[in-house]
DNA sequence: CGGTATGATGTTAACGCTAACAAATGCCTC
DNA sequence: GAGGCATTTGTTAGCGTTAACATCATACCG
């Protein structure tokens, strides 16, 4: 048996030339068949064609990313998956991308501006054609990275800031503006806030300042609030709810930062016989799909989250697909209160 | 003013020899600090350094990694990002990676072979250094390029089938088995099962299997059931336990392909005022934290979530450091009933 | 039937970086 | 102060692909 029995190549990977030697055909044909580039003849198409397939050739986008100055990667940075508003962007984003050769790739930040920063470093070193990246809060260095790589970025979810380039997304002051004046309009007038402890989470507290604010104009604030952090945001909503009334037992409306945790609270008055919306109203925020199980419905806002992906997507494709697009668009989506039936109508 | 103003230089993307001619070394040692790769004066290191950050260079990984031969990319392929169970496979993914210099990324396969085998073609296109790839089952295709891709593959959830290469999960035919035990022990015998439609949900036929086997074995069968698909699960799963009860109304156990719809069911069950786990036993699967903030603590298994995803992401690790290892690991989790107050203990 | 479009294929030189080796520098020892 | 060793820096040659151009058939025209 020979020393190099042919039997077992070497688990090269294959290049190119494999496929070249293979079909009879100078490389370049080969590459021009495999990205439909050019004129290549039916015969010689067909012949590498099967000649790839017989050998299971992948392409090396890494070489081909090099000699082409171009990767169709659009870079995506979310603060979390564990979240379900997020996925719901990365969907509508998936949604615009599928039509177009760009494909996105994920990458979360933890709400952590240095992660951000880290994760955005390693995304941009693979020189990706775009950027979409939630908030509008990063660090300098980031800041300065995404101005510096000269590819469209797309900041999305809120617009309560000053965005890089373009921006797709709700004002979270207005939001929680809206909220403060229906909810006053109703006739509440002894308050309490719930909400995440994270300081990070801009979107959060920007809706909490623009509550505020509002019920300041109307001679109110806030009697009580509650925070927390981690675990399960149902249950938390419960423990949480629990502890504000009996702190504040005189509360007549509990605004949620999220869903998930008014959810929670509805849970609980609910066990408890609490009647809802007459002696406590309650609102989220995010407008979530689960709420529609529950056995009342939460009032909340949509956060608009597909619509904003698709948008963000349709900006990205739009200007890599006519690079002289103009920069710096602005997309402001107006989400609607929905009234459910926790929170009683003017 | 001259024609082309040296005030505003072209945007042209920066390179090694950018930083090198900055910082008057070569462009070797510019590579070298970068990297953290040999030995480097520290007053050269400094002085690149400073060069890099001042002009703000990021590195091209497609060069780097097309000379080095080195992707440290990991390819992670889940059905979907809105099942709340997927995420936390990739917290854990990240967890673990995090301490190494591999760098998970996401595709989504939505359930769909083809949507599998295309979006697996691109990632192993990038040469990445391993893939944590869902369920055992995929396309005559997209497991030749696996095998042929000649990196470590790690194919989690499920153990029930033939792996590629290695295999973290659990087994769904065992948990069904045991979940069905756990009912017939219970002495439950009117038996229900709602779950989903989707017959591209492998794990979920299976349990499906493994429940109807153990059922069997004890002289039951499933007396009804209901499948849905699409839309918010806790209120399909209303929905649909109003459907099977009116339609089969003497159904003393109701068994939920997941959490989600028990959840649902559970919640339609204390709406109508259904003694539970008295009348009626319920049961899901998976383990989610949203059923802590329930007002009865639905039945489950855990899913080992979390688990799957750190033991995949180490086996990925170690294999890559010591690209030596034994292929062909097998590990499997065995999830624990968990009887909440919707399951009578034996 | 020469001349010229036209289509199909091949050749060459990057792309920006790193492995491997080569050279230069400094430092110590006897 | 020459030899030798360790440390630091530089040089060269790809990595696998594609852009741009060159070449070669073939067909078509008057």
């Amino acid at each position: 048996m020979p020393a190099n029995s042919p039997v077992s190549p070497p688990p090269r990977t294959l290049t190119l030339r494999d496929v070249s030697e293979a079909s009879g055909v100078s490389e370049m044909t080969v590459s021009r068949v495999l990205r439909n580039r050019g004129d290549v003849s039916e015969t010689t198409r067909v012949k590498v064609l099967e000649a790839a397939k017989e050998l299971g050739y992948v392409p090396n986008k890494i070489a081909g990313a090099l000699a082409s100055q171009r990767v169709n990667l659009i870079a995506v940075m979310v603060p979390s998956l564990s979240n379900m508003v997020f996925p719901e962007v990365l969907t509508g984003i998936s949604e615009v991308l599928d039509g177009t050769p760009l494909q996105p790739v994920f990458g979360v930040t933890n709400y952590q501006p240095e992660r951000e920063e880290k994760v955005l470093y390693e995304m941009l070193s693979w020189r990706p054609s775009g950027v979409i990246i939630a908030g509008l809060e990063h660090s300098d260095a980031s800041r300065a990275m995404l101005k510096a790589s000269g590819i469209p970025i797309v900041e999305i979810m809120d617009v309560d800031g000053e965005p890089v380039d373009s921006v797709v997304g709700i004002s979270h002051r207005r939001a929680g503006r809206e909220m403060a004046q229906a909810i006053v309009e109703a006739g509440y007038e002894r308050i309490g806030f719930l909400g995440t402890k994270m300081p990070l989470d801009h979107r959060a507290r920007k809706r909490f300042e623009g509550f505020t604010d509002a019920l300041a104009k109307a001679g109110l604030e806030v009697a009580d609030q509650e925070f927390y952090s981690g675990g399960s945001a149902l249950a938390k909503g419960r423990e949480m709810t629990e502890a504000i009334l009996s702190r504040t037992p005189d509360l007549d409306f509990l605004y949620y930062s999220n869903d998930m945790i008014g959810a929670g609270g509805l849970l609980y008055c609910l066990d408890k016989g609490i009647d809802v919306p007459g002696q406590i109203g309650l609102a989220g925020f995010n407008g979530v799909e689960l709420l529609k199980g529950l056995p009342r419905r939460l009032a909340t806002m949509d956060a608009c989250r597909a619509e904003i992906g698709r948008a963000a997507a349709q900006i990205i494709a739009t200007r890599v697909a006519k690079p002289d697009t103009a920069p710096g668009e602005k997309i402001v989506l107006s989400p609607q209160i929905q009234f459910g039936d926790t929170l009683r109508r003017h």
